[in-house]
DNA sequence: GGGTTAACCTGCGGGC
DNA sequence: TGCCCGCAGGTTAACC
């Protein structure tokens, strides 16, 4: 699934082969790619250059030359930006396809489940130090920006009261983080997914801030090795970082730290996968799932 | 107002 | 073989 690392690989494709060119048509395929669009997307984008590739968290945008509308991109859990030959068939997953008054290689937003959407928006009036899309203001910094504040961070965490890893997964707290970076930078910080944030010591928070951006920055240059030149995203999925997994998706394998099997219990109508040898939950705690 | 849950969606794999 | 069900998961509206 698309979190931070696979979206920042398909921001730099698309910053290589996508930004400086004029869009010539836009053709939505499938109305649920939009609909999060106020208005005008086949209308707002032709004629407009797209001046530059940006991100936050799981969210990038193309800005608009001239600069008062921005393209947002979510990829949900199944979506691909891709860019090839304009000829090419068009398969069914296709939702949204731009052309290029230059002729040249089109991009195609492909999207299975349809989680993901895009849509042309204008920028927020105020979101100093960075100006974001409108709809995304409330969306915190990632912790690879350099707008995140490690302490401001840790203040918020430990004042709430829920579960760490809920906390991990909430994108207005620190964006990027998904199912999977989550269990597996809990894991490298041996801290069980439903340690209550209010108790979490500052070496703690420290511990897992580093984790992190750790995994995020592993997974980054994983996802930087294996896409070609005209293929945007490397696959949607997470296929290509597999290998480095510790913890999710391995319930039953040894711990790689200390052998114990690796556990899956059921959080928040999906999964968490922790050692229950070296990410024990403190007596007492409460679930939040 | 913070915390939590359900709904959205499609393909795949397991069980019968 | 084919059907049914559970599972995968990010965001947000709506609830408590």
């Amino acid at each position: 699934m698309p979190e931070l690392p696979e979206v920042e690989t398909v921001r730099r494709g698309l910053e290589k082969h996508v930004t400086g060119r004029t869009v010539a048509s836009a053709e939505v395929l499938h109305p649920r790619a939009v609909r999060r669009d106020p208005g005008g997307f086949t209308a707002l984008l032709p004629g407009h250059r797209l001046a530059s590739a940006q991100r936050r968290g799981k969210y990038l945008w193309l800005t608009l030359d001239p600069a008062e509308h921005a393209l947002l991109a979510h990829l949900g859990m199944s979506g691909q930006l891709l860019v090839g030959d304009p000829d090419r068939p068009v398969s069914s997953h296709v939702r949204v396809r731009l052309t290029f008054d230059d002729g040249g290689p089109d991009l195609r937003f492909t999207d299975q489940r349809t989680f993901g959407h895009l849509a042309v928006v204008p920028f927020a009036t105020v979101s100093a130090p960075v100006l974001l899309p409108a709809p995304i203001a409330h969306i915190a910094p990632d912790p690879l920006e350099p707008a995140f504040d490690p302490a401001v961070f840790a203040a918020r965490l430990t004042r709430r009261k829920t579960g760490v890893k809920r906390a991990l997964l909430d994108q207005s707290l620190i964006s990027g983080v998904g199912n999977i970076y989550a269990d597996e930078a809990l894991w490298r910080a041996e801290l069980h997914w439903a340690r209550a944030t209010d108790t979490l010591k500052p070496a703690e928070v420290t511990r897992l801030l580093d984790a992190v951006r750790e995994v995020l920055n592993e997974a980054l240059v994983a996802g930087g090795t294996s896409f070609d030149s005209l293929y945007v995203n490397v696959n949607g999925e997470s296929g290509y970082f597999d290998r480095s997994l510790a913890a999710y998706g391995r319930a039953g394998e040894p711990c790689p730290r200390c052998g114990t099997p690796i556990r899956r219990d059921p959080f928040m109508n999906r999964s968490a996968f922790s050692c229950p040898g070296c990410q024990p939950l403190p007596r007492g705690t409460r679930i939040h799932r």
